[in-house]
Parts: C-alpha cells; sequence; structure tokens
DNA sequence: AATGAAAGCAACCGCCAGATA
DNA sequence: ATATCTGGCGGTTGCTTTCAT
C-alpha cells in the first residue's frame, strides 16, 4: 500500500532530471497531452515512473511557471493564506498563479516561517508569540489547542498579521510599487469591482485584491495578473466595455536549463497550436506594446475571456456565498471574515468548482477530467480541449 | 583558500480518496 | 463488496549553493 505499482519495477531513474530528459517529456505533453501519467514515460522515452514524471511537469515544466523570487504581496498572500487555510499548499498555490505548491511550501519553510518568528508571530498559530507564551504559562494543558490551530483561531488573530502586513507594505519596494501600479491597471481592465480603483490608490488593501482576484478566479482561472504585469514583456488586453479582459505575456524562463521560450516561439512543431497565438482574439482591444510576435498564453489566463459583470454582486455579498464558494475561494472566506461577517458550517455536501490552476481545458486529464476522458485516448481529448478553447476565444 | 553552517531547492515517500475492474 | 490502480497532496530528505568564519 501507499507504493505505487510503478516503483517496483525495475531500472527507473531516480533523482535529478537530465536536460535530455525534460525535453523528451516536454515534447510529449506538449504533443499528446500527459493522459494517463502511468503510461507517460513509456511513451516519452524514459526510464521514469507517471508520477516522477508528474511532478516534474508540474513542478517545473509546466509553461505557465513563473518561477524567480517572490514578491513581497506574493509573501504576503501566502501567509495570510496561510492563516486561513494551514498547510494546504495546493489550495495557497492556487491563489497565486505560475506558483507551485512545493515551491510554496518550500518558501514556507525555508523562509517565511522564520520570518513571522522574527516578528514575534507564532508560525503555526499565527498569534503572537506572547500570547502563545502566555497561554502556554496560564495552562499545560495546551496540546489539543496546538493541534487544533486552526482556522478559527488563527483567523481571530489575523487582523494583528494583517495590520503588520499592512504596515510592511506601505513601506513596500519600488519594485512593490511597480507591482502595484501594474495591479492597478489590471484591475481596472477587469472592471469588477467599482470601490477596488480608489481603494488601490490608496494603501495596499490586500483583502480588497484578494476579492478582486477571487473574482478572476471564480470566472475561469484569470487571476493574479499583477503577477505577469510585473514581467516586463507582459502585454495587457482589456476591453473597454469592462466585461472582458485579457493578459496576453510572454513567458519568463532564464532559470530553465533550456529556452521554452524560445522552443516554444519559434519551433511550431514543438508547440502545439492552442499554446501559441500569432494574435490576440480579434474582439481584445491590445493596448500595450507587443515586444514579442509571438505571444504565449498563461494556462491561467484561458477562459479569461469572460462577462465579469455577472459575478461581482456575488463578491459583493460575500456573506451570500456559501462554504463550497469558500472552500473554492479562499480569500472569499478571508474576506468574510475581514469583514466580521459569520460563516455558517461546512454543509454535509458540497458540490463546488474547484478551479485548476493548470487550466482543465488546457490539460485534458485534469482531476477532475480524468475519468470521464479516461476511455478516449490524449489525442482525441487534446482536440476537444482545443476546440473549447476555440468556443471560449471565438478563433484561434 | 578552506571549511562548516545555513539556506534554497528538487525530488522522493507515504498516505489518501476516487475511479475502475 | 472488494481489490487494485491512479492522481494528488503534504511531509521529508538530501543535494547544491551561498554565506560566514
Amino acid at each position: 500500500m501507499g507504493r505505487h505499482s510503478c516503483c517496483y519495477k525495475q531500472k527507473l531513474r531516480k533523482g535529478l532530471w537530465s536536460p535530455e530528459e525534460d525535453e523528451k517529456l516536454l515534447r510529449h505533453i506538449t504533443k499528446y497531452g500527459h493522459g494517463c501519467w502511468s503510461s507517460v514515460p513509456k511513451q516519452a522515452g524514459l526510464q521514469r515512473c507517471g508520477k516522477s514524471c508528474r511532478l516534474r511537469w508540474i513542478n517545473y515544466l509546466r509553461p505557465d511557471l513563473k518561477r524567480g523570487t517572490f514578491s513581497q504581496e506574493e509573501e504576503n498572500l501566502i501567509i495570510e493564506l496561510h492563516a486561513v487555510l494551514g498547510n494546504r499548499w495546493s489550495q495557497i498555490a492556487a491563489q497565486l498563479p505560475g506558483r507551485t505548491d512545493n515551491e510554496i511550501k518550500n518558501l514556507w519553510n525555508s523562509c517565511l516561517k522564520k520570518k513571522l518568528r522574527q516578528r514575534g508571530i507564532d508560525p503555526v498559530t499565527h498569534k503572537p508569540l506572547s500570547e502563545i507564551q502566555n497561554n502556554n504559562n496560564n495552562n499545560n494543558n495546551n496540546g489539543l489547542e496546538e493541534k487544533s490551530q486552526g482556522q478559527e483561531k488563527a483567523l481571530s488573530n489575523d487582523n494583528n498579521e494583517l495590520n503588520l502586513l499592512r504596515s510592511e507594505s506601505s513601506n513596500k519596494s519600488d519594485a512593490a510599487s511597480s507591482y502595484d501600479h501594474h495591479h492597478h491597471q489590471h484591475q481596472q481592465g477587469q472592471g469588477l469591482v467599482p470601490t477596488t480603483t480608489t481603494e488601490m490608490e490608496g494603501s495596499f488593501d490586500t483583502t480588497t485584491r484578494f476579492m478582486a482576484n477571487t473574482c478572476s478566479d471564480f470566472m475561469g482561472n484569470y487571476n493574479n495578473m499583477s503577477s505577469y504585469a510585473s514581467s516586463s514583456s507582459t502585454v495587457t488586453v482589456t476591453d473597454n466595455n469592462s466585461n472582458s479582459c485579457c493578459n496576453w505575456f510572454t513567458q519568463q524562463t532564464s532559470s530553465r536549463p533550456f529556452d521554452i521560450n524560445s522552443d516554444f516561439t519559434s519551433s511550431s512543431s514543438f508547440l502545439p497550436a492552442s499554446f501559441c497565438y500569432k494574435q490576440p482574439p480579434e474582439c481584445l482591444h491590445q493596448d500595450m506594446n507587443v515586444k514579442n510576435t509571438t505571444t504565449m498564453v498563461s494556462s491561467s489566463s484561458w477562459g479569461l475571456v469572460t462577462d465579469c459583470s455577472s459575478v461581482s454582486p456575488m463578491l459583493m455579498e460575500a456573506e451570500e456565498a456559501k462554504w463550497s464558494e469558500y472552500l473554492q475561494n479562499p480569500m472569499l472566506m478571508l474576506a468574510a471574515v475581514h469583514n466580521n461577517q459569520e460563516i455558517k458550517p461546512l454543509p454535509p455536501t458540497t458540490n463546488h468548482l474547484v478551479p485548476d490552476t493548470l487550466g482543465a481545458m488546457m490539460l485534458p486529464h485534469s482531476k477532475h477530467q480524468h475519468h470521464q476522458t479516461s476511455q478516449t485516448s490524449s489525442t482525441t481529448t487534446f482536440s476537444k480541449d482545443i476546440q473549447n478553447l476555440t468556443a471560449a476565444f471565438g478563433h484561434i
């Protein structure tokens, strides 16, 4: 139990991936999709287990990965999300496009925990350390509390942390200012919450920003464009009617063993049609200069031509958000908590949509589609995905 | 320059849940 | 109903790089 059958097989390579292996895997997945991961290594000619291939793709080869150092805003977001979600790294990662759960987990364990302790905040409970010590002194029987550190207790202290984060953000670096500037543009482009623009012009209001981002998530993984906007090669495309928006960007791949960007943009045979667009959809207005003739689209941008107007009221009334939405969009919960709104217990059944940061449309065998499509070939499902994309964009 | 410690990071391990045979 | 397979997640390990002495 616990060990996958593929791991029993002999002669499977372990350890670091070579560039040749990366290229094999990348070529295979971009051409056929991953389909059943257990069959990927055989089809791709790799001496690896499917699990290893999956991990390598998710954590390193995915074309929508951002990489690079985390911005101050990203760190703050992670801290706040951790206060709400605990060690649910995948859910936290879902709120940070281009970041992997592994990356965030590493950051947390190696850096953020330490930072919080230095600020006098317990990284587990998100409470002030002094308070924790007092509790320990007053009540030695705190084992249960430690274990249940849960979210309500963490949330009750969230304001402390928020204040700290806000004060830190008020002294944010130039880079962070740039980040906000771009984010502001993004917000305007989205036309989501009217109050957002005003608030963004003032102090950094995380909750407002989260809500805006959450709206984007809710409408199809179009989220956190600001993180892409921090890239010098970002192209923002907005719809003047404020009902749809788009952010076209080129991938930054400087830290990679080989230049995926150049591969993707210069070698059409290496790239499936759905990955590459020669030009943005005609219905969109391009308001920034394009540095590359070929533009990559983040998988998290799939479905970004959406009508947000139907969602904003829901977000503006977080109290109407059901638990399924809280689970789906933790920022909704965070926003509700910040507004002192009641969060009712989890209903017995939740039938929520789960955002897939990779984009279920792009990769045919996401968790929620896998079993529906497992009977069909990966080629067929990929074709369907392209059809979906065509439907979403009108044309490719 | 050498060396040990610390930090950063990639990858593996073990477990779980859902789907399928 | 049960066993098996598979994808996914969080915890952990171990290697590499950076830093301090």
